[in-house]
DNA sequence: AATGCGTATTAAGTAAATGTTAACTGATTT
DNA sequence: AAATCAGTTAACATTTACTTAATACGCATT
Protein backbone atom coordinates (compact mmCIF):
# COMPACT_ATOMS: atom_id res chain seq x y z
CA UNK A 1 0.00 0.00 0.00
CA UNK A 2 1.34 3.37 -1.24
CA UNK A 3 2.00 6.23 1.59
CA UNK A 4 0.58 8.84 -1.06
CA UNK A 5 -3.06 7.81 -0.04
CA UNK A 6 -4.55 9.96 2.45
CA UNK A 7 -4.86 7.77 5.75
CA UNK A 8 -8.54 7.91 6.75
CA UNK A 9 -9.09 7.27 10.51
CA UNK A 10 -10.99 4.09 10.55
CA UNK A 11 -14.64 4.28 11.98
CA UNK A 12 -15.74 3.63 15.44
CA UNK A 13 -18.04 1.29 16.68
CA UNK A 14 -20.09 1.13 19.96
CA UNK A 15 -21.25 -1.93 20.58
CA UNK A 16 -24.17 -2.75 23.62
CA UNK A 17 -25.18 -6.14 24.26
CA UNK A 18 -26.12 -8.08 27.97
CA UNK A 19 -24.67 -11.51 26.21
CA UNK A 20 -20.94 -11.49 26.38
CA UNK A 21 -21.03 -14.34 23.62
CA UNK A 22 -22.37 -12.30 21.15
CA UNK A 23 -20.20 -9.30 21.89
CA UNK A 24 -16.94 -11.49 21.41
CA UNK A 25 -18.08 -12.76 17.87
CA UNK A 26 -19.05 -9.46 16.61
CA UNK A 27 -15.99 -7.41 18.15
CA UNK A 28 -13.91 -9.80 16.16
CA UNK A 29 -15.49 -9.56 13.35
CA UNK A 30 -15.41 -5.63 13.31
CA UNK A 31 -11.99 -5.45 14.55
CA UNK A 32 -10.72 -7.51 11.40
CA UNK A 33 -12.09 -5.47 9.26
CA UNK A 34 -9.92 -2.65 10.90
CA UNK A 35 -12.35 -0.67 12.60
CA UNK A 36 -12.45 0.67 16.12
CA UNK A 37 -14.81 -1.15 18.61
CA UNK A 38 -15.81 0.00 22.17
CA UNK A 39 -18.34 -2.53 24.10
CA UNK A 40 -20.81 -1.86 26.54
CA UNK A 41 -22.95 -4.08 28.31
CA UNK A 42 -26.20 -2.53 28.87
CA UNK A 43 -28.02 0.45 27.87
CA UNK A 44 -26.64 2.79 30.86
CA UNK A 45 -23.28 2.17 30.60
CA UNK A 46 -23.49 2.31 26.19
CA UNK A 47 -25.23 6.00 27.28
CA UNK A 48 -21.64 6.70 29.15
CA UNK A 49 -19.11 5.25 26.63
CA UNK A 50 -21.10 6.85 23.66
CA UNK A 51 -20.42 10.31 25.29
CA UNK A 52 -16.73 10.23 25.67
CA UNK A 53 -16.11 7.92 22.56
CA UNK A 54 -18.65 9.56 20.59
CA UNK A 55 -18.31 6.86 17.63
CA UNK A 56 -20.08 7.03 14.32
CA UNK A 57 -21.89 3.92 14.62
CA UNK A 58 -23.69 2.05 17.71
CA UNK A 59 -24.90 -1.22 17.68
CA UNK A 60 -27.54 -1.58 20.21
CA UNK A 61 -29.22 -4.64 21.45
CA UNK A 62 -33.06 -4.21 21.93
CA UNK A 63 -33.44 -6.57 24.52
CA UNK A 64 -31.07 -5.45 27.68
CA UNK A 65 -31.22 -5.24 31.55
CA UNK A 66 -31.27 -2.20 33.23
CA UNK A 67 -32.07 -0.02 30.32
CA UNK A 68 -33.70 -1.57 27.15
CA UNK A 69 -31.68 -0.52 23.43
CA UNK A 70 -35.26 1.68 22.35
CA UNK A 71 -34.93 3.71 25.68
CA UNK A 72 -30.76 3.87 25.49
CA UNK A 73 -31.62 4.96 21.44
CA UNK A 74 -34.13 8.00 23.00
CA UNK A 75 -31.67 9.28 25.15
CA UNK A 76 -28.44 8.76 22.70
CA UNK A 77 -30.58 11.11 20.20
CA UNK A 78 -30.65 13.52 22.93
CA UNK A 79 -27.18 14.63 23.41
CA UNK A 80 -25.93 16.69 20.42
CA UNK A 81 -22.96 14.73 21.01
CA UNK A 82 -24.30 12.32 19.03
CA UNK A 83 -25.53 14.03 16.57
CA UNK A 84 -24.28 12.31 13.87
CA UNK A 85 -23.62 8.72 15.06
CA UNK A 86 -25.66 6.48 13.33
CA UNK A 87 -27.81 3.88 15.66
CA UNK A 88 -28.78 0.14 14.44
CA UNK A 89 -30.45 -2.25 16.67
CA UNK A 90 -29.61 -5.82 17.03
CA UNK A 91 -32.62 -7.68 17.17
CA UNK A 92 -34.18 -11.00 16.94
CA UNK A 93 -36.15 -11.81 14.75
CA UNK A 94 -38.98 -12.51 16.06
CA UNK A 95 -39.62 -9.18 18.16
CA UNK A 96 -41.05 -7.27 15.12
CA UNK A 97 -42.19 -4.51 17.06
CA UNK A 98 -39.15 -3.47 18.24
CA UNK A 99 -37.75 -3.08 14.68
CA UNK A 100 -40.26 -0.34 14.25
CA UNK A 101 -40.75 1.04 17.22
CA UNK A 102 -36.96 1.39 16.78
CA UNK A 103 -36.99 2.75 13.55
CA UNK A 104 -39.31 5.54 15.43
CA UNK A 105 -37.04 5.84 18.31
CA UNK A 106 -34.60 7.30 16.09
CA UNK A 107 -32.40 4.33 14.79
CA UNK A 108 -31.14 3.81 11.15
CA UNK A 109 -31.23 0.90 10.80
CA UNK A 110 -31.81 -2.60 12.27
CA UNK A 111 -30.07 -6.09 11.85
CA UNK A 112 -31.68 -8.90 12.96
CA UNK A 113 -30.47 -12.04 15.21
CA UNK A 114 -28.99 -14.75 14.33
CA UNK A 115 -26.14 -12.56 13.51
CA UNK A 116 -24.29 -13.54 9.38
CA UNK A 117 -20.99 -11.66 10.12
CA UNK A 118 -21.09 -11.52 5.97
CA UNK A 119 -24.10 -9.63 6.30
CA UNK A 120 -23.16 -7.62 9.74
CA UNK A 121 -20.31 -6.15 7.90
CA UNK A 122 -21.93 -5.15 4.56
CA UNK A 123 -24.90 -3.84 6.66
CA UNK A 124 -22.19 -1.56 8.62
CA UNK A 125 -20.11 -0.06 5.38
CA UNK A 126 -23.24 0.14 3.78
CA UNK A 127 -25.02 2.67 6.54
CA UNK A 128 -21.15 4.32 7.42
CA UNK A 129 -21.12 4.69 4.07
CA UNK A 130 -24.60 6.87 3.89
CA UNK A 131 -23.08 9.08 6.45
CA UNK A 132 -19.82 10.21 5.36
CA UNK A 133 -20.02 13.97 4.00
CA UNK A 134 -20.44 13.55 0.56
CA UNK A 135 -23.45 11.50 -1.12
CA UNK A 136 -24.11 9.83 -4.30
CA UNK A 137 -27.18 8.17 -5.76
CA UNK A 138 -27.18 7.03 -9.36
CA UNK A 139 -29.66 4.78 -10.55
CA UNK A 140 -31.88 3.99 -14.08
CA UNK A 141 -33.47 7.06 -13.19
CA UNK A 142 -31.59 9.70 -10.91
CA UNK A 143 -27.99 10.58 -10.87
CA UNK A 144 -27.42 12.96 -8.19
CA UNK A 145 -24.06 13.68 -6.29
CA UNK A 146 -23.90 16.06 -3.06
CA UNK A 147 -20.13 16.85 -2.37
CA UNK A 148 -19.57 18.69 1.08
CA UNK A 149 -15.69 19.39 0.39
CA UNK A 150 -16.68 21.07 -2.84
CA UNK A 151 -19.71 22.09 -2.16
CA UNK A 152 -21.35 21.32 -4.61
CA UNK A 153 -24.22 19.28 -6.32
CA UNK A 154 -23.43 17.01 -9.59
CA UNK A 155 -27.10 16.05 -11.09
CA UNK A 156 -27.08 14.66 -14.79
CA UNK A 157 -23.54 15.43 -15.08
CA UNK A 158 -24.16 19.15 -14.58
CA UNK A 159 -22.63 20.46 -11.70
CA UNK A 160 -24.35 23.23 -9.57
CA UNK A 161 -22.97 25.53 -6.88
CA UNK A 162 -25.58 26.19 -4.37
CA UNK A 163 -26.26 28.97 -2.05
CA UNK A 164 -25.79 27.97 1.60
CA UNK A 165 -29.14 27.32 2.60
CA UNK A 166 -30.73 25.71 -0.76
CA UNK A 167 -28.12 23.67 -0.75
CA UNK A 168 -28.54 22.99 3.50
CA UNK A 169 -32.06 21.89 2.25
CA UNK A 170 -31.34 19.55 -0.88
CA UNK A 171 -29.01 17.53 1.84
CA UNK A 172 -31.45 17.35 4.25
CA UNK A 173 -34.10 15.82 1.61
CA UNK A 174 -31.46 13.42 0.31
CA UNK A 175 -30.09 12.43 3.74
CA UNK A 176 -33.16 10.43 3.57
CA UNK A 177 -34.23 9.75 -0.03
CA UNK A 178 -37.67 8.87 0.37
CA UNK A 179 -38.95 10.42 3.67
CA UNK A 180 -41.22 13.03 4.30
CA UNK A 181 -39.41 15.87 5.70
CA UNK A 182 -42.26 18.23 7.69
CA UNK A 183 -41.73 22.09 7.66
CA UNK A 184 -40.90 22.18 11.12
CA UNK A 185 -38.15 19.62 11.00
CA UNK A 186 -37.02 21.68 8.08
CA UNK A 187 -36.71 24.52 10.01
CA UNK A 188 -35.07 22.95 12.86
CA UNK A 189 -32.44 21.52 10.73
CA UNK A 190 -31.56 23.99 7.98
CA UNK A 191 -32.58 27.65 10.12
CA UNK A 192 -31.78 26.46 13.73
CA UNK A 193 -34.50 25.94 16.83
CA UNK A 194 -34.91 29.83 17.64
CA UNK A 195 -34.39 31.20 14.38
CA UNK A 196 -38.04 32.11 13.66
CA UNK A 197 -38.90 33.21 9.66
CA UNK A 198 -42.35 33.24 7.79
CA UNK A 199 -44.32 31.23 5.94
CA UNK A 200 -43.66 31.25 2.46
CA UNK A 201 -39.22 31.06 3.50
CA UNK A 202 -39.60 27.20 3.05
CA UNK A 203 -41.50 27.56 -0.23
CA UNK A 204 -39.07 29.73 -1.98
CA UNK A 205 -36.19 27.82 -0.98
CA UNK A 206 -38.03 24.91 -2.46
CA UNK A 207 -38.90 26.65 -6.04
CA UNK A 208 -35.33 27.76 -6.33
CA UNK A 209 -33.98 24.05 -5.86
CA UNK A 210 -36.49 23.03 -8.21
CA UNK A 211 -36.13 25.62 -10.50
CA UNK A 212 -31.92 24.37 -10.84
CA UNK A 213 -32.06 20.78 -10.66
CA UNK A 214 -35.08 20.19 -12.13
CA UNK A 215 -34.10 16.57 -12.82
CA UNK A 216 -34.62 15.35 -8.93
CA UNK A 217 -38.14 15.36 -8.13
CA UNK A 218 -38.99 17.11 -5.21
CA UNK A 219 -42.64 16.36 -4.15
CA UNK A 220 -45.06 18.21 -1.70
CA UNK A 221 -47.07 16.39 0.47
CA UNK A 222 -49.96 18.86 1.71
CA UNK A 223 -49.89 19.33 4.97
CA UNK A 224 -47.21 16.83 5.93
CA UNK A 225 -44.41 18.11 4.63
CA UNK A 226 -41.43 17.83 1.03
CA UNK A 227 -39.64 14.79 0.30
CA UNK A 228 -36.85 13.53 -2.43
CA UNK A 229 -38.62 11.21 -4.73
CA UNK A 230 -36.09 8.85 -5.98
CA UNK A 231 -38.65 6.20 -7.96
CA UNK A 232 -40.00 8.33 -10.50
CA UNK A 233 -43.11 7.74 -11.60
CA UNK B 1 -43.82 37.71 12.01
CA UNK B 2 -46.61 35.44 11.75
CA UNK B 3 -46.60 32.66 13.87
CA UNK B 4 -46.09 29.37 11.82
CA UNK B 5 -45.62 26.56 14.18
CA UNK B 6 -47.75 23.69 13.60
CA UNK B 7 -50.25 22.53 15.91
CA UNK B 8 -49.87 18.91 16.88
CA UNK B 9 -52.61 18.14 19.03
CA UNK B 10 -51.16 17.00 22.15
CA UNK B 11 -51.99 13.07 23.03
CA UNK B 12 -55.06 13.05 25.92
CA UNK B 13 -54.29 11.55 28.98
CA UNK B 14 -56.87 10.49 31.72
CA UNK B 15 -55.58 9.68 35.15
CA UNK B 16 -58.27 7.51 37.15
CA UNK B 17 -56.69 6.86 40.99
CA UNK B 18 -58.25 7.51 44.71
CA UNK B 19 -55.83 9.22 46.28
CA UNK B 20 -55.38 13.02 45.66
CA UNK B 21 -51.79 13.19 46.27
CA UNK B 22 -51.20 10.99 43.67
CA UNK B 23 -53.17 12.55 41.32
CA UNK B 24 -51.70 15.81 41.79
CA UNK B 25 -48.25 14.55 41.47
CA UNK B 26 -48.59 13.08 38.21
CA UNK B 27 -51.18 15.15 36.67
CA UNK B 28 -48.59 18.23 37.25
CA UNK B 29 -45.82 16.15 35.78
CA UNK B 30 -47.82 15.18 32.88
CA UNK B 31 -48.95 18.61 32.03
CA UNK B 32 -45.73 20.20 32.45
CA UNK B 33 -45.15 18.09 29.09
CA UNK B 34 -48.40 19.26 27.37
CA UNK B 35 -50.09 16.47 27.74
CA UNK B 36 -54.58 17.17 27.82
CA UNK B 37 -54.80 15.35 31.12
CA UNK B 38 -58.42 14.49 33.09
CA UNK B 39 -58.75 13.44 35.98
CA UNK B 40 -60.95 10.46 37.77
CA UNK B 41 -61.45 8.99 41.23
CA UNK B 42 -62.54 5.59 41.10
CA UNK B 43 -63.31 3.25 38.06
CA UNK B 44 -66.96 4.65 37.78
CA UNK B 45 -66.42 8.13 37.18
CA UNK B 46 -63.14 7.16 35.01
CA UNK B 47 -65.45 5.06 32.41
CA UNK B 48 -68.04 8.35 32.22
CA UNK B 49 -64.96 10.84 31.64
CA UNK B 50 -63.48 8.39 29.19
CA UNK B 51 -66.69 7.99 26.70
CA UNK B 52 -66.70 11.64 26.33
CA UNK B 53 -62.63 13.03 26.84
CA UNK B 54 -61.82 9.92 24.45
CA UNK B 55 -58.03 9.87 25.64
CA UNK B 56 -55.20 8.44 23.74
CA UNK B 57 -53.71 6.84 27.23
CA UNK B 58 -55.92 6.04 29.94
CA UNK B 59 -53.81 5.22 33.36
CA UNK B 60 -55.92 3.23 36.00
CA UNK B 61 -55.06 2.62 39.52
CA UNK B 62 -55.22 -1.16 40.30
CA UNK B 63 -56.63 -0.42 44.10
CA UNK B 64 -59.55 1.88 44.06
CA UNK B 65 -63.16 2.04 45.51
CA UNK B 66 -66.22 1.46 43.74
CA UNK B 67 -64.72 -0.14 40.56
CA UNK B 68 -61.51 -0.82 40.81
CA UNK B 69 -58.63 -0.68 37.85
CA UNK B 70 -59.03 -4.21 36.32
CA UNK B 71 -63.50 -3.90 36.22
CA UNK B 72 -63.27 -0.74 35.12
CA UNK B 73 -60.32 -1.61 32.78
CA UNK B 74 -62.83 -4.65 31.23
CA UNK B 75 -65.59 -2.08 31.08
CA UNK B 76 -63.39 0.24 29.25
CA UNK B 77 -62.16 -2.14 26.66
CA UNK B 78 -66.50 -2.90 25.90
CA UNK B 79 -66.27 0.41 24.64
CA UNK B 80 -65.79 0.64 21.00
CA UNK B 81 -64.99 4.27 21.10
CA UNK B 82 -62.37 3.41 23.16
CA UNK B 83 -60.70 1.25 20.79
CA UNK B 84 -57.66 2.79 19.91
CA UNK B 85 -57.09 4.24 23.66
CA UNK B 86 -54.20 2.60 25.39
CA UNK B 87 -54.49 1.59 28.60
CA UNK B 88 -51.67 1.35 31.13
CA UNK B 89 -52.07 -0.11 35.30
CA UNK B 90 -50.44 1.87 38.18
CA UNK B 91 -49.80 -0.68 40.76
CA UNK B 92 -47.48 -1.08 44.06
CA UNK B 93 -45.16 -3.27 43.40
CA UNK B 94 -46.19 -5.72 45.83
CA UNK B 95 -49.39 -6.57 43.98
CA UNK B 96 -47.54 -8.91 41.46
CA UNK B 97 -51.16 -10.76 40.38
CA UNK B 98 -52.56 -7.39 39.36
CA UNK B 99 -49.95 -6.76 36.99
CA UNK B 100 -50.74 -10.36 35.20
CA UNK B 101 -54.54 -10.29 35.83
CA UNK B 102 -53.83 -6.42 34.42
CA UNK B 103 -52.70 -7.45 31.32
CA UNK B 104 -54.90 -9.74 30.74
CA UNK B 105 -57.88 -7.58 30.87
CA UNK B 106 -56.64 -5.90 28.23
CA UNK B 107 -54.27 -3.34 29.18
CA UNK B 108 -51.33 -2.14 27.39
CA UNK B 109 -48.49 -1.97 30.04
CA UNK B 110 -48.46 -1.39 34.01
CA UNK B 111 -46.29 1.03 35.88
CA UNK B 112 -45.01 0.04 39.51
CA UNK B 113 -45.31 2.57 42.84
CA UNK B 114 -43.60 4.61 43.85
CA UNK B 115 -44.12 6.30 41.02
CA UNK B 116 -40.90 8.01 39.49
CA UNK B 117 -41.69 10.95 36.86
CA UNK B 118 -38.65 10.60 34.70
CA UNK B 119 -39.68 7.14 34.53
CA UNK B 120 -43.61 7.27 34.05
CA UNK B 121 -42.85 10.06 31.46
CA UNK B 122 -40.43 7.91 29.36
CA UNK B 123 -42.96 5.29 29.71
CA UNK B 124 -45.64 7.14 28.65
CA UNK B 125 -44.07 8.30 25.67
CA UNK B 126 -42.93 4.95 24.34
CA UNK B 127 -46.61 3.86 25.06
CA UNK B 128 -47.44 6.55 23.11
CA UNK B 129 -44.99 5.85 20.37
CA UNK B 130 -45.89 2.97 19.67
CA UNK B 131 -49.31 3.87 18.23
CA UNK B 132 -47.92 6.06 15.73
CA UNK B 133 -45.82 3.61 14.25
CA UNK B 134 -45.04 2.43 11.22
CA UNK B 135 -47.02 -0.69 10.73
CA UNK B 136 -46.74 -4.15 8.00
CA UNK B 137 -49.32 -6.64 8.31
CA UNK B 138 -48.35 -9.85 5.50
CA UNK B 139 -50.53 -12.63 5.63
CA UNK B 140 -51.73 -15.17 2.71
CA UNK B 141 -54.62 -12.82 1.88
CA UNK B 142 -53.28 -9.43 2.52
CA UNK B 143 -50.40 -7.36 2.16
CA UNK B 144 -50.17 -3.72 3.74
CA UNK B 145 -47.86 -1.77 4.99
CA UNK B 146 -48.07 1.68 6.33
CA UNK B 147 -44.90 3.59 6.31
CA UNK B 148 -45.19 7.06 8.30
CA UNK B 149 -41.82 8.30 7.70
CA UNK B 150 -42.11 8.02 3.64
CA UNK B 151 -46.13 8.91 3.91
CA UNK B 152 -46.73 5.79 1.88
CA UNK B 153 -48.89 2.98 2.02
CA UNK B 154 -47.54 -0.22 -0.20
CA UNK B 155 -50.74 -2.39 -0.74
CA UNK B 156 -49.97 -5.55 -2.51
CA UNK B 157 -46.65 -4.32 -4.39
CA UNK B 158 -48.71 -1.15 -5.04
CA UNK B 159 -47.57 2.23 -3.56
CA UNK B 160 -50.00 5.11 -2.49
CA UNK B 161 -49.51 8.92 -1.70
CA UNK B 162 -52.52 9.36 0.63
CA UNK B 163 -53.63 13.00 1.49
CA UNK B 164 -53.04 13.54 5.28
CA UNK B 165 -56.79 12.75 6.35
CA UNK B 166 -57.11 9.44 4.34
CA UNK B 167 -53.88 8.12 5.44
CA UNK B 168 -54.53 9.11 9.01
CA UNK B 169 -57.90 7.33 8.87
CA UNK B 170 -56.56 4.20 7.46
CA UNK B 171 -53.84 3.93 9.97
CA UNK B 172 -56.08 4.55 12.41
CA UNK B 173 -58.08 1.66 11.31
CA UNK B 174 -54.82 -0.43 10.79
CA UNK B 175 -53.82 0.07 14.27
CA UNK B 176 -56.14 -2.82 15.48
CA UNK B 177 -57.18 -4.80 12.74
CA UNK B 178 -60.47 -6.32 13.01
CA UNK B 179 -61.32 -4.20 15.91
CA UNK B 180 -64.39 -1.58 14.91
CA UNK B 181 -63.69 1.91 15.27
CA UNK B 182 -66.93 4.23 16.12
CA UNK B 183 -67.61 7.65 13.71
CA UNK B 184 -67.01 9.31 17.67
CA UNK B 185 -63.49 7.85 17.70
CA UNK B 186 -62.36 8.33 14.29
CA UNK B 187 -63.48 12.01 14.62
CA UNK B 188 -61.71 12.10 17.77
CA UNK B 189 -58.37 10.60 16.49
CA UNK B 190 -58.34 11.95 12.92
CA UNK B 191 -60.18 15.22 13.06
CA UNK B 192 -59.69 16.38 16.29
CA UNK B 193 -61.92 17.25 19.24
CA UNK B 194 -62.68 21.57 18.66
CA UNK B 195 -63.45 20.73 14.71
CA UNK B 196 -66.82 19.79 13.70
CA UNK B 197 -68.17 18.20 10.53
CA UNK B 198 -71.11 16.94 8.84
CA UNK B 199 -72.00 13.69 9.06
CA UNK B 200 -70.98 12.98 5.73
CA UNK B 201 -66.84 13.83 5.87
CA UNK B 202 -66.36 10.56 7.22
CA UNK B 203 -68.16 8.44 4.56
CA UNK B 204 -66.50 10.41 2.09
CA UNK B 205 -63.00 9.49 3.27
CA UNK B 206 -64.11 6.09 3.56
CA UNK B 207 -65.21 6.44 0.16
CA UNK B 208 -62.00 7.40 -1.49
CA UNK B 209 -60.13 4.76 0.65
CA UNK B 210 -62.04 2.18 -1.02
CA UNK B 211 -61.64 3.41 -4.08
CA UNK B 212 -57.81 3.36 -3.92
CA UNK B 213 -56.93 0.81 -2.22
CA UNK B 214 -59.78 -1.79 -3.10
CA UNK B 215 -57.66 -4.74 -1.92
CA UNK B 216 -58.08 -3.91 1.56
CA UNK B 217 -61.54 -4.41 2.87
CA UNK B 218 -63.28 -1.90 4.99
CA UNK B 219 -66.00 -2.55 6.53
CA UNK B 220 -68.77 -1.10 7.43
CA UNK B 221 -70.76 -1.74 10.84
CA UNK B 222 -74.47 0.00 10.28
CA UNK B 223 -74.42 1.63 13.46
CA UNK B 224 -71.39 0.60 14.69
CA UNK B 225 -68.44 1.85 12.70
CA UNK B 226 -65.96 0.32 10.50
CA UNK B 227 -63.38 -1.26 10.56
CA UNK B 228 -60.53 -3.16 8.73
CA UNK B 229 -61.08 -6.91 7.77
CA UNK B 230 -57.73 -8.89 7.02
CA UNK B 231 -58.83 -12.27 6.95
CA UNK B 232 -61.06 -12.21 3.84
CA UNK B 233 -63.19 -14.62 3.22
C1' DA C 1 -94.96 -2.76 -0.11
C1' DA C 2 -94.13 1.24 2.56
C1' DT C 3 -91.49 3.60 5.95
C1' DG C 4 -87.43 5.05 8.23
C1' DC C 5 -82.81 4.93 9.37
C1' DG C 6 -78.11 4.80 8.23
C1' DT C 7 -74.77 4.74 4.72
C1' DA C 8 -73.01 5.35 -0.35
C1' DT C 9 -72.23 8.13 -4.14
C1' DT C 10 -71.65 12.14 -6.85
C1' DA C 11 -70.49 16.55 -8.06
C1' DA C 12 -69.74 20.92 -6.75
C1' DG C 13 -68.22 24.43 -3.27
C1' DT C 14 -64.82 26.14 0.17
C1' DA C 15 -60.91 26.67 2.81
C1' DA C 16 -56.22 25.67 3.49
C1' DA C 17 -51.72 24.88 2.00
C1' DT C 18 -48.43 25.74 -1.22
C1' DG C 19 -46.57 28.02 -5.63
C1' DT C 20 -44.96 32.12 -7.81
C1' DT C 21 -43.13 36.50 -8.60
C1' DA C 22 -40.99 40.56 -7.58
C1' DA C 23 -39.37 43.63 -4.47
C1' DC C 24 -36.75 44.65 -0.19
C1' DT C 25 -32.80 44.10 3.15
C1' DG C 26 -28.30 43.58 4.51
C1' DA C 27 -23.90 41.81 3.63
C1' DT C 28 -19.96 41.47 0.55
C1' DT C 29 -17.44 42.62 -3.51
C1' DT C 30 -15.90 45.66 -7.03
C1' DA D 1 -20.95 54.18 -4.21
C1' DA D 2 -22.56 50.75 -7.38
C1' DA D 3 -23.18 46.09 -8.17
C1' DT D 4 -23.97 41.56 -6.80
C1' DC D 5 -25.81 37.95 -4.13
C1' DA D 6 -28.26 35.34 -0.42
C1' DG D 7 -31.98 35.43 2.13
C1' DT D 8 -36.40 36.97 3.34
C1' DT D 9 -40.91 38.90 2.79
C1' DA D 10 -45.33 40.33 0.90
C1' DA D 11 -48.99 40.06 -2.29
C1' DC D 12 -51.26 37.37 -5.20
C1' DA D 13 -52.21 33.02 -7.89
C1' DT D 14 -52.93 28.29 -7.93
C1' DT D 15 -53.71 23.88 -6.47
C1' DT D 16 -55.42 20.49 -3.70
C1' DA D 17 -57.61 18.45 0.16
C1' DC D 18 -61.45 18.57 2.40
C1' DT D 19 -66.24 19.45 3.14
C1' DT D 20 -70.92 19.83 1.92
C1' DA D 21 -75.27 19.12 -0.14
C1' DA D 22 -78.35 16.66 -2.79
C1' DT D 23 -79.73 12.26 -4.10
C1' DA D 24 -79.70 7.30 -4.29
C1' DC D 25 -79.29 2.93 -2.19
C1' DG D 26 -79.86 -0.92 1.12
C1' DC D 27 -81.73 -3.05 4.83
C1' DA D 28 -84.64 -3.77 8.74
C1' DT D 29 -89.19 -3.06 10.73
C1' DT D 30 -93.87 -2.79 10.35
Amino acid sequence: MPDNIEKKPMPKILLVDDEPDIIELIQYHLEKEGYLVKTAKNGVEGLKVAKSFVPDLILLDVMMPEMDGIEACIELRKDNTLNSTLIAFLTARAEDYSHVAGLDSGADDYITKPIKPRVLLSKIKALLRRSTVNQIIKNDKVSLEINRDKYIVICEGKEFTLPKKEFELLALLFSKPGNVFTREAILAKVWGDDIVVGDRTIDVHIRKLREKIGDVNIKTIKGVGYKLNLNVN
